[in-house]
DNA sequence: CTGAAAGCGCTTACAG
DNA sequence: CTGAAAGCGCTTACAG
């Protein structure tokens, strides 16, 4: 093959030889600042034609070098397989290129050595800023990129102890509602399965669950605690179910903390003949289209995954343009109770 | 919010001058000429030491700019919302970073218009090049910028008048084995549905399935042809499997073109009341893992997302480097035949 | 109304 | 063994 990549594209310096102007001319006019430098019209008009006419772009690379900024934000999700991260970043990058900006995307698989070795690789490269769903363990570099005051915004995760800009859904209240719906429903014995449970917004999912049963009479029992963390693994979900139906033969509501559990553990209870569309009510934190034919009245709180990812980016424009904005963003699920 | 965005970075510059050596040496060492360029040991280990104690990376935008290489790519996918799409972005994402690659990730919602519009944007920000799945009536621009001898990979669709370097996966093939496992489990009346029946994908999978029943004997008559092409509605959807059902009422075969006809299709033939877990069997081109729950003898073909990304990555960074290249990627699918 | 010049932070031929 | 200089393609203070 030929290497033909190189663009044969034209020049500010071309164009301003072409028309014996000067590349100031050039540079002004076709930035927009004709009028401002007043340059007479017909030159204006002579310059933009000649441009136009061969699809003169400016080099992104030069341009960015001189004013010290990109016009790109990075952005680190955990996994890009997980459909709700993928809605997310669909959502990044249509905000982003609404004003001009592009994504570079990278994925950290959850691990907070490859979000350190990210961060860095996306400062080289000279990011304005970076978009970033933590680890739940996040090194200390993270903290020292906070410290400094880089354009950082955490989307979906908030780590308290971090003091920087976050964009994330009300989990506590969503589960609350979620699990109230249940109580409503006439659960009275409702297990939770959740896993990470040490990540901020998984205790936070419990919290809302553990109110919603006391605020009911209700006791959040530790046999109804179901974690399966670690490798969310289809033998040991089958395990920890058989574990439930033994302690609590009679247990008449779930709660998923996240959408990932429910398919796994809906097929457990079905392996191991629990009537799966008896009389048990269900509630999950995010769904997939499919959830609704398994179990058609399962109650659910939509992550906002479009808006979590447009505020992103809108928050942290604001900051790359020093504009007033909010650092504290938590937005609604949509609620869809049965 | 103060602005502590910029980074109090150190540059060759500073580093020379520290150092009171010139830029040159510096960039040498850095840049792990100092063997070749004959630079003294003691002098290489002081200006790594004072690097490295500085952490210091050079300017990408700067290195960038004089190479005219910025060693990222460009992906334009159709769709992030769509896993097939998602999974195949994590692999070129992945791919490219192991390369020291970068990933600027766009979509172009199978718009056309948006496409010409995300290429022209790519190569003003000096992509090295770029992996495009290729909306269905692409414009002209694209045809120039191939004959431009642009580095442009296709990835999951090839466009046969389009003399260009393609990935994609043996569509006609897998269809033609999915279907024959069909007729071998004694379906003879078997539906094909497909949409977006103009795209190159959708007919070679039409292909394949018309020759799996000629083969056997059997004839692809239209009634079976079900084609939910538009806004894959649900209405058009139940509709469709209306008149299927009324024309061929002893219809006992269902092959999917692709993922996500599955769903809908299912849910309309349940609500019509056709008996899904009865004699029927079924296959599809691509599957999700809730598929299985559904239906758990369907046949799958399972595109190899991983490898058509990391494909891609492979056969654009060798067009980059003059190296030498096939053109012509057909990977094949992951076949479970029931 | 317009231009010469410096500079963004690198790399690399060229010269010693 | 090492450095001065030019250049990548822009933007913008400064000077007329």
């Amino acid at each position: 093959m030929v290497n033909a990549g190189k663009r044969s594209s034209i020049s500010l310096k071309s164009i301003a030889e072409s028309l014996g102007v000067s590349r100031t001319t050039v540079s002004w006019v076709l930035s927009g600042q004709g009028e401002e430098k007043s340059i007479s019209p017909a030159m204006q008009q002579k310059i933009k034609d000649f441009a136009s006419k061969h699809n003169y772009q400016p080099n992104f690379l030069a341009r960015s070098l001189n004013l010290r900024r990109t016009n790109t934000i990075g952005l680190i999700v955990s996994s890009l397989a997980d459909p709700f991260y993928s809605s997310i970043a669909k959502s990044v990058v249509t905000r982003a290129e609404e004003n001009g900006y592009s994504v570079m995307m990278t994925t950290s698989e959850s691990s907070s050595e490859r979000e350190v070795k990210l961060i860095e690789m996306l400062r080289h490269r000279q990011v304005d800023g970076i978009i970033l769903t933590p680890s739940q363990q996040p090194k200390d570099y993270l903290w020292q990129v906070v410290n400094e005051g880089y354009n950082l915004v955490m989307l979906d995760r908030n780590i308290p102890e971090l003091e920087t800009t976050y964009v994330v859904a009300d989990n506590k209240e969503s589960s609350y509602e979620l699990v109230g719906s249940l109580v409503r429903n006439g659960s009275r014995k409702i297990a939770i399965f959740t896993t990470a449970h040490d990540l901020g917004n998984m205790q936070f999912r419990y919290d809302g669950y553990r109110e919603a049963l006391e605020n009911a009479g209700l006791e959040a029992s530790p046999e109804l605690f179901c974690d399966v963390s670690g490798s969310i693994d289809k033998a040991d979900i089958v395990k920890r179910v058989d574990r439930l139906l033994k302690e609590v033969p009679d247990v008449d509501g779930f709660f998923f903390t996240t959408h990932v559990l429910v398919l796994p553990v809906y097929i457990a209870l079905k392996e191991k003949g629990y009537p799966t569309n008896g009389g048990a009510s269900w509630a999950c934190i995010h769904s997939q289209p499919e959830f609704s034919l398994l179990l058609p009245n399962m109650s659910v709180a939509q992550l906002p995954t479009e808006e979590l990812g447009a505020r992103s980016v809108d928050v942290l424009l604001k900051s790359l343009n020093h504009e007033e904005f909010d650092s504290r963003n938590v937005l609604g699920c949509d609620l869809r109770l049965h």
